[in-house]
DNA sequence: ATCTTAAACGGACCGCAGTCCGTTTTCATT
DNA sequence: AATGAAAACGGACTGCGGTCCGTTTAAGAT
């Protein structure tokens, strides 16, 4: 499952010892389970966690450093899942449709995986915008793809304006309490986008 | 201060007591005083403001609810002056200048009161999109303008989409962690603008 | 002035995130 | 295999947000 590099020497993070790789793996297990047995992860105590895993209170802390922190490595398997589709899935989220098709890819996907992971985001702190590393693939592939559409401007922010609008509280806000569909959301992000490279 | 309407029966709030109004008051003052005096609001606990309020600590949740209640409360009397302006001040952020500058002033006035308060903002909750009045107010206004200039589209969502890049999450990383000009934010922001009335 | 009652009060109490520190385990070295 | 030091462990402990409930108080009715 969690594979040791080979070359530890090249990786900076500096090896971890045994018993603490098999407490993060159970303590993520658990962590899952729990959260699938009751419903909603606000309901899961970081003690519960650490008692579903068999081992301290403490030892959840250590290698998380806080509930934010074990709640965004959750998130990350589906984050890294994500990412592998559009880096090299399928076309037209994945590399070998025009640029325009994979934008808009990108935004009807990112909507539907945002809604689908928002408790978890929520949860994983960083209150609306998500970790500096996802945010960061995101936004390096918008100005990526806008650049090969040629459009001018101030590429870093306007591709963050793009991005704003696809963040949990945004969309929650428009689809949970206005009751917007979600194909309208979408439909409005396109239209966006439409405006912005015309 | 703090005016009881004449015809209370009309609203329906149904009048708060003497001493309740005197606490809330009370309340409000030693948070903002405290505020102060520590450096950082996070700094400041509910049983802190209770004490140098002179009250008990039910007494707080029982005003306000909750920390986010409290914060809330805080953060209205800025929002209500800076909703007054936007209604009645001097243009071009108040009536009687173009809507394209009236949308322009609008944001740049936005993105310097939200960074202003970005503290009070994020103690205030709903992680990321303000209270639904204040959201309310600002999408309405934003649609009003964009009707003004004869936009076409699905207006409250792309003005929900004009509003998202200037949320705390959002302007906090172009500005703190990313060090670009408050400046250049706005610009971009402008940019955007009229790419979507074009 | 007194009475009634709904509302407000205060502070002990609870649950959970996060810390601390004495004990145990891993693992590289010999 | 023995050893030593760095790392991990566990669970008691702390601090704060939030609740509960017995007591007090404001304010309209008589």
């Amino acid at each position: 499952m969690t594979e040791r590099p080979l070359l530890p020497l090249l990786h900076d993070a500096p090896v971890e010892r045994a018993d603490a790789a098999r407490n993060r793996a159970a303590l993520l297990e658990a962590a899952g389970r729990l959260i699938g047995r009751c419903g909603g992860l606000e309901r899961v105590t970081m003690e519960a966690v650490a008692a579903e895993a068999g081992v301290g209170k403490g030892t959840v802390f250590r290698r998380f450093d806080s509930r934010e922190g074990l709640m965004a490595a959750l998130l990350d398997h589906s984050e890294t899942a994500w990412q592998a589709s559009v880096i090299s899935g399928p076309p037209p989220l994945g590399p070998g449709a025009p640029p325009l098709d994979r934008l808009l890819a990108f935004g009807r996907s990112r909507i539907e995986a945002t809604l689908l992971s928002a408790d978890l985001i929520r949860a994983a702190g960083r209150a609306g915008t998500r970790s500096y590393a996802a945010y960061s693939f995101v936004a390096m592939h918008v100005r990526h793809l806008l650049t090969e559409l040629e459009v001018g401007g101030d590429l870093p922010l306007l591709a963050t304006a793009l991005l704003a609008p696809l963040e949990v509280p945004v969309l929650e806000q428009q689809v949970r309490v206005e009751g917007f569909a979600v194909e309208r959301v979408y439909a409005a992000w396109a239209d966006l986008v439409r405006r912005v490279v015309a």
